[in-house]
DNA sequence: GTCTATATACTGATAGAC
DNA sequence: GTCTATCAGTATATAGAC
């Protein structure tokens, strides 16, 4: 997902070149700006080239975001994915829930531009940007829906839990940390350890009666 | 806040005219598109006048967005507010973070234009604009904080949350409701319910051991 | 693979008629 | 209070030189 090509010695300063540099500077300023307000040019010059250089890489400027969109669930999906494998074998609820949210929360706000961007320009992009990241955005909400089914089928869920609603609750509440987390006030690990205290056991104190 | 003079018979069939009209239809559109995808021009069409004519009302586009964003706040305050007062004397801690969830939720998915675009652009207008809705914003925020703090003095709330980090991830979770809330599939009201559930109580089967 | 130059359309904003 | 006409700036996108 991030530029490889930069990587390598004697090159222009700015670092950022090629389709990957063009994608991962438009990842960012995506994250940063919106996407109305990021244009060709401001993509160009943060990579160090000219505008008419980006139609090399890419055809038009939905292609662009359509990239950033798709590897930004891609990303997230994955690490989600492998957190929750990376448990011991008879792990419970508590536990696969833990890790598959700090594992979401991780990649927004510690890990990638592209994730954050998907999460704040989705709503912003043309209807047909949107349908194109469908597919890649169904399979991570199917993975999240098999979690949260599985454990409620063995009983650690309350069963008038909807799935779906409580999935779009969760991934929406820890997606909303965007627009106010920062990182000098406290760390995505600790944040995501009191979301999943909230989400798991509520924030009522419990008559000891 | 809506336009008034517009209910006043022998008008111009669109309905939407004078500032009130020109406040309406943007709330609206910025609701629905965005920040950056609306343009003036958008706007006036909407109204059922030309470009030009905004600038009789309004100095520069972004004294409009100026004005849906601070109405949008009053709008949801002033509705969690009264919500709250109208409780009853002895009211517990339960239900007055009920009402006052209910209220939010329903200004922003049932009541007001102005209050989704303000949820939804706020992280899309230039920082001068972000600037002058904060003061508005600080009010509305600390109402939030004075109402936990009470009751968590009270010992309903957990000892150990933070006040802040709470509202922001309760107002967080009732504001991500607007990227995929649909009324065809359930009302504001059934949704505020399933949020205080979880919020108050957590999604976890409690052993009855 | 990046450059310059340019085509075309749209942006926010202003001036003056009615 | 709304209109028409227009300005300067910027948008995406294309063509051809190097």
């Amino acid at each position: 997902m991030a530029n490889t090509t930069a990587s390598k010695l004697n090159e222009i300063p700015r670092g950022a070149v090629g389709r990957g540099g063009v994608l991962d500077v438009a990842a960012r300023l995506f994250r940063e700006q919106g996407y109305g307000s990021v244009s060709l040019r401001k993509i160009a010059a943060a990579a160090g080239i000219k505008a008419g250089s980006i139609y090399y890489h890419f055809g038009s400027k939905d292609e662009i975001v359509a990239a950033v969109l798709d590897a930004g669930i891609q990303v997230v999906h994955e690490s989600m994915r492998q957190a929750v494998s990376a448990l011991p074998e008879g792990a419970g609820a508590e536990a696969i829930l833990r890790a598959a949210i700090r594992a979401h929360l991780r990649a927004l706000l510690d890990v990638s531009d592209y994730s954050s961007a998907n999460v704040r320009i989705f709503g912003q992009v043309p209807q047909s940007v949107r349908d194109a990241n469908l597919h890649t955005r169904r399979a991570y909400e199917a993975e999240w829906d098999n979690l949260l089914s599985r454990i409620q089928a063995d009983g650690a869920l309350k069963r008038e839990v909807d799935i779906r609603r409580l999935r779009l609750m969760l991934i929406g509440a820890l997606n909303a940390t965007l627009e106010w987390f920062d990182p000098h006030r406290g760390s995505a690990e600790a944040l995501s350890r009191t979301y999943a205290d909230v989400f798991l056991n509520g924030i009522l104190e419990r008559q000891e009666t």
